[in-house]
DNA sequence: AATTTTTCCGTGTGCGCACACGGCATATTG
DNA sequence: CAATATGCCGTGTGCGCACACGGAAAAATT
């Protein structure tokens, strides 16, 4: 490690230009012969420059770089204040970047009202966009303006295949679906059924819930020393308590030995109010996300284990990623996968608090 | 949010002053007549003034900020390679606050020679220390030298209770062993026995391995629908096959429904060794540690649940709690709880690749 | 050949802060 | 009252970088 770090100056000198000139080959900035370009460059490699942020961050915070963000209305569903919180929370650590956060949220059943929040975000001519592509058709609309007007964009929790942008940020939904399987598994006895459920509606992200549950039947099929036998319920309907009771009382009508259950989306607590009592402390739930009240029931058993989708580290992570593509001009991988927490009673308060402090440095 | 950050400038305007008055009252150095700096205080808080630190680091960066870290021989035990890992990890995050690591090792079972690398380390005289106090007698050494010279001192792993420390990193051991105990009853049935096993010498921290074993075993004594017997074993010969082999024999003999183990550090490994092949898959095993051993074992089901001590983000978290108080001048809790991350084969990677990348911002 | 254009490069200033230096008051001393 | 000391405060410089401006040289045009 070099005791004193490399300047502008520092190679400007041993190339015998100014730093004005070494500047510009450093931003690409051109009306620099082709010569003085190599041995610059060449220079900057030998001597290993970096460029010190925080003086560049000096030199450059009267321009403020401002980033539109595109979400589910958190009103709506507290899956969605989870993103917002880390997105705000991002917007804190980089704010001496002079960074600026505009929220366009839009209602989560409705493509047309996603398509409103695109087009309302774009004319605030952002820096950059962080957006929640419910919707696949409209999404390739927002692409393609941002592509257009070369502005960056990243998409949090769904991923639109092939779409040209910075970065996806999210989970591997196949995979956490295999997750719930070895979960509810090591509960279950030889015999016993499971139960995959689907709780959304039809227009939204359909293909989440189809991998999560091919993961979770993949797992099972892989099992050789025990026989579970799944099924599956997609239940458009789970705002109705009165049709969800009569429902799960007549599951158990059917396959007296159910007892084992894994809810494909944060709605885990939808299922429990439609159990009875007696039933609740003994049924085995796998769910996902820390919502509030997911949370009430995991600490009261009801729900034995729930994965943590990290939507707040979404949002937090979006942020970063476009700051450090945008002020730091780092390389951004394609896809970000964020971990996969197992979470009970037992260790849920750290992933809480996790949301409120973490120091952390953009490298 | 201020549209405008508020500068030195502003408020030196505002009171009537110069910068360099205001920048020494912001510094606390004195030289300030009483009225002036009430007027200056004023201005700060009402103006809701906060530093740039990035001019503050370039303003700064001429005098290095160097660390001594005081730790056991990774070689000795791939535990200790993990804080090292997140050490060296943090230490390239704030290499741009010119922040210089040096590490001190010592032989995890000799007193003395921990001393001697106290010794040492404080010879270089650091700014700051970060240390795994493993030993109690010989850590207060290094807590009243620390005092003596003002040099802020950090410790991880192990908590040395009524120190006067700056700040303390790692787990609640009595929460991990009610953790160990809510994951291993998951999968057991009403009649099986479970063992706990401690598997060290009795020099080193007996204190955590007491803790976590306490926590399992009021898990148990809560749980009132299932009978769970729970044994102790404590085994300093784990280093010799042939012994372990014939103890773990003999257990099956005394225990025919012996099903569930939890290994209170990260030798779960060692366990399973000792364990014949057709016992191997059908025992259940909670252990602690993400080290290349466990993780074969994990990925082949022999070893069911790793917990996560966070070994890694001990050192990554040490490095930027002592970089957040000396260079931001932030205020820092005296303990700090990492997370308990339960982890199976399908969640894992996450959790190792999470070493390699975070892109992270002090705030 | 004189003029204009283009290419290429150096200079200078400012970002916000830390800190040394020096100056002007007032207080202290003989 | 003069001489010195002390308390308070303003000024100036530099940290490393970004970028505007302008100048000199080379190329293109008339």
């Amino acid at each position: 490690m070099p005791d004193q770090r490399i300047t502008l100056k520092d190679i400007a000198l041993r190339v015998g230009v100014s730093t004005g000139t070494v500047d510009r080959v450093v931003h690409k900035r051109g009306h620099v012969s082709a010569e003085i370009q190599e041995r610059v460059e060449l220079a900057m490699r030998d001597m290993g420059y970096e460029p010190n942020l925080a003086a560049r961050s000096l030199a450059n915070n009267n321009k403020p770089f401002r980033i539109a963000v595109v979400l589910p209305d958190y009103r709506q569903d507290p899956y969605w204040a989870q993103p917002k919180e880390g997105v705000e929370r991002a917007a804190e650590s980089v704010r001496h970047y002079n960074v600026q956060i505009e929220f366009f949220f839009f209602s989560m059943f409705q493509p047309k009202n996603f398509l409103d929040s695109v087009e309302k975000s774009l004319k605030s001519a952002p820096g950059a966009v962080l957006a929640a592509p419910l919707f696949l058709e409209e999404a390739k609309v927002l692409v393609a303006a941002c592509e257009e007007h070369h502005v960056p964009l990243v998409f949090i929790n769904t991923d639109i295949e092939g779409a040209d942008i910075l970065s996806y940020i999210g989970q591997d939904s196949y995979q956490s679906g295999v997750l719930a399987g070895r979960l509810l598994n090591f509960g279950l006895s030889d015999g016993d059924h499971a139960m995959l459920v689907n709780l959304d509606k039809e227009v939204s992200s359909a293909r989440h819930l189809q991998d999560k549950g091919r993961g979770f039947k993949d797992f099972f099929n892989g099992i050789d020393n025990k026989s579970i036998q799944i099924h599956t319920a997609i239940l458009e309907d789970f705002d109705k308590p009165a049709f969800m009771r009569a429902w799960a009382k007549k599951q158990f009508d059917i396959f007296p030995r159910l007892t084992g259950f894994f809810v494909t989306n944060s709605r885990a607590y939808k299922l429990v109010e439609a159990l009875e009592p007696s039933v609740q402390d003994k049924v085995k739930i796998v769910g996902f996300d820390l919502i509030e009240p997911n949370l009430k029931l995991l600490s009261e058993g009801k729900i034995r284990f729930l994965i943590n989708q990290n939507a707040w580290h979404q949002g937090y992570l979006g942020i970063l990623t476009l700051v450090n593509k945008v002020l730091m001009s780092k390389d951004i991988p394609r896809t970000q996968y964020l971990p996969l927490d197992i979470i009970v009673k037992e260790n849920v308060d750290y992933y809480l608090k996790r949301t409120l402090e973490l120091p952390m440095v953009i490298v």
